[in-house]
DNA sequence: TTGAAAGCGCTAACAG
DNA sequence: CTGTTAGCGCTTTCAA
């Protein structure tokens, strides 16, 4: 068995009390005795519990995190932020891959409350009733991160999706396209569903775009779904000269599918992705992509939670919304009447 | 605060064993009274402190995990894996995610010990002697996937890299290539730096394929190496015509540097790339590449760590050696004298 | 400055 | 079947 701070204070010859004190770095403690009891830890490899720490502190310096899912670029680069965040502040990340498994989240909630972890960070909007019920009754932190769900009681980190989106679409506009898709993702999420699909339909009204029903995809973020839903627009007549897909993921699934009908990017079809995930990098032609500011967001999340942690009277009940910006890369070119 | 076991014994008019009790599904409780429980708990909301279980059941349900790098696209596939089997199992996961820095890798580690994790995973094998001597003394289970450390103490799940190697350089062999360039990891690194490399080697050296050392490069497995060696291999007279690169990620880069000096993939070089990640479908030409079988490898590790943790006798003093898999795509093609 | 002892919330003998 | 009680390994009054 692991030795106790017991055992170390019978080999220094002192008080558990005095090993507590020096284990807390508390003055009051003669530097003889420190000594010794330095050197019994030392000797016997002794690390205090952190779980009967908790028990009494009433602390557990854990951060439970739901990602929808680990290998996305996207979600695997935020969540990497919010560890380093994390880590900086000495609280560790017990983490939830959920995959559109609802049982699995609420699940894993149910362990985050058992665990007493000190703060959840939550990744997508999509809530189930239990879930949403579950959470509410929850007297632990909770905060969204990218996402914000429909019920406003808690706090998001986002950017403003519809300006985003908004942009997006009108930076196609002023490239002089006027056939332009539009690759979304699911109407049941406000932000990256509902938010993004009405930033592009209002650019398109201000700037007197004419609108076409069968432009208009919808997909799940994924790469897969960006290759068959650019397949469905690339039979419609006339053909799309421009594509706005609200992930990276699906604009290079989108990329993709162009490519594999030996038509280019961008000079057949200019894209635009959004995210601003390495993913954007990666690929050729280099895609130009409405960014959110990752890192950030990540970090934010976790100094906002840790806020909220130590401070329950805090309570910014305003979300907190992030910049975000065009990056343009190789995937968009002005459009030219055709020859 | 949350209720605790004595208030529910009370709302329900029992003792907190009898909670205890149906808390831990055991017989011996009259349905009525376990129905009053029930009831009790649902009224509260009451939800066990994992801490005090832990506390009293030394065991704590939870594996540490040491990933060198989240956003990659090879660790987070396997890190996922990972998660699912271990929550297939009841077992939650405490995340490090270790970029370089050692002393990161050293806290965590002391972190692991001090939570009395059950178990530890780790997937990197450039120890440095502190952690070395760190997990030798730890008397907690730990578990390498993916690569094998230097000093044979504990237990790997990885592939024969070297035969993967060299059957991959087989191929580009067999494909008629003699000018074959290779870009290859840290050979501070036994399983992905040296034995990939001599598989290499060896295979040229068997089928009297010249070895020419200016084709040879090193770097650490990520997209800009690649990009940045194959720089270099382009300069080279003659160029060479085939390249096996040591990941997917690095082989993306070096496809990416061909095409930015208006090079074709497969026409003018040939690549053939390692891990078999998702990257290898998502780029264009799709990558071929030798596929480790990353699922498995995940799960397998998993489960043979939870094997080792509920029987300390149990002690496969073999690795687990999977299997290895060459998935041809698109991004090879036989060589032809130059016209 | 130091130590004895009372909990933190739960499980597990041991009685009844 | 059910309850009493003694810890699990630590921190924290309260005294000395």
């Amino acid at each position: 068995m692991a030795p106790k701070i017991k055992d170390v204070a019978k080999k220094a010859g002192v008080s558990v009390t005095t090993v507590s004190r020096v284990l807390n770095g508390e003055k009051y403690v003669k530097d003889d005795l420190k000594a010794k009891v330095k050197r019994a830890i030392d000797e016997l490899g002794y690390a205090p519990s952190h779980i009967a720490r908790s028990l009494v502190r009433k602390k557990t310096n854990l951060i439970g995190v739901i990602v929808p899912d680990l290998t996305s670029s996207f979600y695997s680069t935020i969540l990497s932020s919010i560890e380093e965040t994390a880590s900086l502040n000495d609280y560790n990340l017990l983490v939830c891959n959920i995959i559109e498994d609802t049982d699995k989240e609420l699940k894993y909630l149910n362990v985050f409350k058992e665990m007493r972890v000190d703060g959840i960070i939550i990744m997508h909007e999509k809530l189930s009733d239990d879930i949403r019920s579950f959470i509410n009754k929850l007297d632990i932190p909770v905060i969204f991160s990218s996402v914000r769900p429909v019920d406003h009681k808690f706090v998001s980190v986002i950017i403003d999706d519809y300006e985003a989106a908004y942009d997006a679409t009108r930076y196609l506009i002023e490239l002089g396209h006027e056939r332009i898709a539009f690759i979304g993702g699911d109407m049941r999420d406000i932000t990256s569903g509902q938010n993004r699909y009405v930033g592009y339909r209002n650019a398109l009204k201000d700037h007197r775009v004419r609108t076409v029903n069968d432009y208009i995809r919808f997909g799940d973020y994924k790469t897969q779904s960006g290759y068959n839903l650019m397949k469905e627009l690339l039979a419609c007549e006339p053909r799309p000269t421009a594509l706005f897909a609200v992930s990276d993921d699906m604009a290079v699934g989108a990329m993709n599918c162009i490519h594999d009908h030996q038509l280019k990017v961008p000079d057949d079809i200019s894209i635009i992705g959004f995210d601003g995930s390495q993913l954007t990098e990666l690929v050729r032609p280099r895609l130009s992509s409405m960014e959110q500011p990752i890192q950030d967001m990540g970090k934010i999340t976790v100094d906002t939670l840790i806020e909220l942690i130590s401070d329950p009277t805090f309570s910014p009940r305003e979300d907190l919304i992030l910049g975000h910006k065009l990056v343009v890369r190789d995937s968009c070119r002005a459009f030219q009447t055709e020859r």
